[in-house]
DNA sequence: AACTATTTATAAGA
DNA sequence: TTCTTATAAATAGTT
């Protein structure tokens, strides 16, 4: 849409880049909220500028952006899963019941471990989350560097 | 960009809310996509349609990306809790039965998932490299995310 | 899904 | 960044 056909590939030169983002950026996030007000969905959408800013639109309520980062990544949420209207009778009912607390019961255990990875969004502690962009940065680092390990392993 | 102006708001219609939503899915992706590679930028757009079936576009990661990310991000649980009808029609027992099974496979899932995240090195199937990559690449731009808002924040 | 009349987004240039 | 304008793209209404 404009004077000449676009070839969608990277743009070599970094003005160019930062130029076509703020361009760009307004007209997507025009869409994303057109998007989410004519169907009435929830919609996130997170970007970050070529040099590094992020921006994120949250459809409708900004305050349901908890909300929508918990269905994008549901290892966190504490499920709806005791449809006890439903159910109320049974002993063997109550049996499973039991199973299923124990089992949910570590499954919170391992859920509280793995939080900090998953939801970094909720550390607020400044310095926690610059060791935990250090730690991040050092086990990118080494899956690189194994993925090229097993690439070459393969290749040969 | 049609026959005729379309006023920006909620669609009263159902019907017409899933259509206007099927075709302009299409076009945002695209746009988000193309932002993407021309601006080499890390993004992420997230939709849930209105029957609540959710969409998930992550950076300039092709589709394949996108499947890995579903996987590892049981988005699907909004559609198993949305068929109470289904649930009504089953058995009590049945139900918990399989709730079980689910809560101990994603026991079995966390645990994985963290035995990963320690010891990465010890990953020898390449797509799990990759999706290991993906992941880390994926938190460590919400980390950096985080950190700029906190950062924002501590100036004001 | 397909078809077009129109509107909208935007490429290039200033 | 902002504006202008020619053009490419998206899409509203319809079938």
């Amino acid at each position: 849409m404009g004077r000449r056909r676009l070839q969608i590939q990277r743009l070599e030169c970094v003005k160019a880049r930062q130029a076509k983002y703020s361009k760009r950026k307004i007209g997507i996030l025009k869409k994303a909220k057109e998007l989410a007000i004519l169907c009435d969905i929830d919609l996130a959408l997170l970007m970050f500028s070529p040099t590094g800013k992020p921006t994120l639109y949250v459809g409708q309520d900004k305050e349901e952006a908890v909300k929508i980062i918990k269905k994008m990544y549901p290892i966190d949420d504490s499920e709806a899963l005791s449809n006890n209207s439903l159910i109320q009778r049974e002993e063997a009912v109550k049996v499973k019941q039991a199973e299923l607390l124990e089992s949910k019961e570590k499954l919170a255990q391992k859920r509280k471990i793995l939080r900090d990875w998953t939801n970094p969004d909720k550390i607020n502690d400044l310095r926690q989350i610059k060791i935990m962009e250090e730690h991040l940065v050092a086990t990118l680092a080494r899956v690189k560097s194994k993925k090229h390990r097993v690439d070459t392993k393969a290749l040969s």
